[in-house]
RNA sequence: GCGCCCUUCGUCUAGUGGUCUAGGACGCCGCCCUUUCACGGCGGAAACACGGGUUCGAGUCCCGUAGGGCGUACCA
């Protein structure tokens, strides 16, 4: 017998978009299966017809897409599969671990508050747990609860959360179908799971108590219980909940920032778990090491400072043809317009030197403004704001561009420079460092240099140009 | 209320009874490089929530306290 091949799955709920945290369950049911030559399927909850939404659920197909989680198979809809559930519970009542319940939503919250006055559990016993078909009132509407057991307990063993158990008196006789006939979560998760053959499940921990009532329906089936992994939740940088006031953005806001996806793999993958010391790391790597057994138990904060850091390392190994494509790509999107074909290929050969300092692709993309502005360029704030102190100002991040890439004399790059600056009708004072760059060879790339020079609108900069290097 | 889970530098974490005078990363501070910014290099401040046990020895095991989170639906 060959070892079980590992299936795991993602199983959002189309409300929305594709947001961090459902993101990182994905990415950890994904890294679990591909590093196990398992498979990684896709199932869109959708039992909530008011809810749920045609746009969320392709927003969602393309947050994963986005992000590089692909996944095995056609994405599985629920709602599509009612009937199956119907027949499971069917099934249970069949087999007495489910019973048909009379109670009215009146009586069943009454109860629930009375339990609660007297300080017991607001757990709902249902006095029609143990009638017959006899007791059955004619016509009346049901619903279809577990027969959950009432005596012992129930034990998880769970690969993140260890071995958790609850009392029995702890759960109670959840509801399974409607009054209406439609299945509830609880149902529809096993029974989808079972049917899918989904050995690993590894959602949320907001889910625990839930595996300990799907463990009961599990058993009330006659079916294996798969592994649970009960991974913690993120939380935002204020140790609260993560809401929509601040982390809880959708992927593809990420992607408008400039976060590469890769970047975004191996920030959310370090987050609740880690292999020793290691915080740089490629998504191959992290498949390779990716294990339940070290996934952490508490909640992690969601820290962008850190992200934007590993993006920027990641940035710097990325390919330049990619980086240029995506950076023109946000840039064409956030701000409109084509870009002219010689200023693409100028982008892209200033790439090597570009992607250094630049830690988001929308920076990359305004670090190269003095390709694409419009001519004369605007001075930055900075600049500005010293040339209306004292006359004179500093531009930042000019680059030149060598017609002859083998050149390096700073003769030529002063040439360059100064017939930049003339172009830009500006007054050049200073051209320190092409000179110092290339004379030291700390160029950043051959035919692109980093300039830094002094601009102002008064001819006492000749004088500072004749005290340069 | 009840149940379950969590608690190491500001943040993410390493740590599975002795090698922890607690390691790494981000951030922060300082110095160097640089007539800007960034990158880079070097250095620094910075944590085992608290209280009891167990043990020759506890960040590591047990119990309690405090704080936080999640759950407690004919939502998912």
């Amino acid at each position: 017998m060959t070892a079980e091949q590992i299936v795991t799955r993602f199983a959002p709920s189309p409300t929305g978009f594709l947001h961090i945290g459902g993101a990182r369950t994905a990415l950890f049911n994904w890294l679990y299966a591909r590093g196990r030559g398992g498979k990684f399927l896709l199932r869109i909850e959708d039992t909530d017809r008011a809810r749920s939404t045609p746009e969320a659920t392709e927003a969602i197909f393309e947050g994963l897409r986005w992000l590089g989680l692909d996944w095995d198979g056609e994405a599985i809809s629920q709602f599509s599969r009612v009937a199956r559930h119907q027949e499971a519970a069917a099934q249970m009542l069949e087999a007495g671990t489910a019973y048909r319940c009379y109670a009215t939503k009146e009586e069943i919250d009454e109860a629930r508050a009375a339990a609660k006055a007297e300080g017991r559990p607001p757990l709902f016993n249902s006095p029609w747990r143990d009638k017959g078909e006899a007791d059955w009132p004619a016509g009346a509407p049901y619903t279809v609860r577990l027969k959950a057991p009432r005596a012992g307990e129930i034990a998880v063993s769970d690969a993140v959360q260890g071995d958790v158990s609850w009392k029995a008196e702890q759960i109670d006789d959840l509801i399974l179908l409607r009054s209406d006939g439609t299945p509830t979560y609880m149902l529809a998760v096993v029974v989808d799971d079972h049917d899918m053959g989904v050995t690993h499940v590894v959602r949320g921990d907001d889910h625990l108590t839930n595996a300990a009532r799907q463990t009961a329906i599990y058993r009330g089936l006659g079916w294996d219980v798969p592994v649970f992994a009960h991974i913690p939740l993120i939380h935002g940088p204020d140790g609260a909940k993560l809401s929509k006031r601040h982390g809880a953005l959708g992927v593809e806001a990420y992607r408008d920032m400039g976060y590469l996806p890769e970047a975004m793999r191996n920030y959310l993958a370090r987050l609740g778990w880690a292999h020793g010391d290691d915080e740089f790391f490629t998504t191959e790597q992290a498949t390779e090491w990716f294990d339940l057994s070290s996934v952490g138990k508490s909640a992690a904060r969601f820290d962008f400072k850190k992200l934007e850091n590993l993006n920027g390392q990641h940035m710097r190994v990325a390919d330049d043809a990619r980086l240029a494509e995506a950076a023109l790509a946000l840039a064409a999107a956030q701000h409109g317009g084509a870009f002219e074909e010689t200023k693409v290929a100028q982008f892209r050969e200033a790439m090597p030197g570009l992607k250094e300092r630049a830690k988001t692709l929308n920076e990359l993309f305004e670090s190269a403004t003095y390709i694409f502005a419009t001519r004369p360029l605007d001075l930055d704030e900075k600049a500005a704001s010293l040339l209306s102190e004292n006359g004179r100002g500093i531009v930042s991040r000019l680059t030149v561009r060598l017609r002859n890439a083998t050149d390096w004399s700073a003769e030529t790059l002063e040439r360059e420079v100064r017939a930049f600056a003339e172009e830009e009708g500006l007054k050049l004072g200073k051209v320190a460092q092409p000179l110092r760059a290339a004379l030291t060879g700390r160029a950043t790339s051959p035919g692109v240099f980093d300039v830094l020079v002094t601009l102002g609108r008064d001819e006492s900069l000749a004088r500072l140009a004749d005290q340069s290097v």
